[in-house]
DNA sequence: CGACTTTGACCTGCGC
DNA sequence: GCGCAGGTCAAAGTCG
């Protein structure tokens, strides 16, 4: 475990995880993901970075309004110039797995997959099937590190896990099975 | 048969 | 205006 990053949104730090990767580190993830309450914007830049952005137009919200008007968060005012989006909530994290797709305890629907352009590697679009939940996420692996997978959540469930009380716990598992495993 | 995945088409924003 | 890139839709296929 020599190249293990994990973002956390409440701050712009980036706080890498190794080799001094610890269980507070998870904790401080968990307490993130539980708690649902930051609104910084993350930006995965050249796919391989992961950066803070607190400007309220990023690429992130490029697709939105596109949608179905089931997400409505961030979607702009079609008919009435309201430039103003609401800043949604997203996570990302680098965990370096050889399985793409963490089980996070929350079931969710493969609605799509792209070719990135500079990435030998497909991006991976996932919502949440939860009724009436919203959250997606999208999951790369890193076409420079083929080892490394990122996972960025978006939104915030409006239910608890299907399967784990504490998921990031079993998040960590997961990683640490296949970093160990290296 | 319902839930999920695959994948081509479509839409939007942005840069030139 | 045009083309590109990213994000989403939705029909068809697959699986349990």
């Amino acid at each position: 475990m020599d190249d293990f990053h994990m973002l956390l949104p409440s701050s712009s730090s980036r706080v890498s995880a190794s080799p001094g990767f610890t269980l507070n580190t998870v904790a401080n993830l968990q307490t993130q993901f539980h708690s649902h309450n930051v609104n910084h914007e993350m930006k995965a830049a050249d796919h391989n970075q992961i950066q803070y952005s607190d400007h309220p137009k990023s690429v992130y919200d490029k697709g939105n309004s596109y949608n179905s008007g089931e997400n409505d968060q961030a979607k702009p005012d079609k008919k009435g110039g309201k430039k103003e989006m609401i800043k949604r909530q997203r996570y990302a994290f680098q965990t370096r797995s050889q399985v793409d797709i963490l089980d996070d305890g929350y079931r969710w629907r493969k609605y799509g997959q792209k070719i990135v352009k500079n990435s030998k590697f497909p991006r991976s679009y996932y919502k949440c099937t939860h009724k009436g939940c919203n959250v997606k996420k999208q999951i790369q692996r890193n076409s420079r590190n083929e080892e490394i997978v990122v996972t960025t959540y978006e939104g915030r469930h409006t239910h608890p896990t299907d399967k784990f009380t504490d998921s990031f716990e079993h998040i960590f598992a997961q990683i640490h099975t296949h970093t160990t495993a290296l």
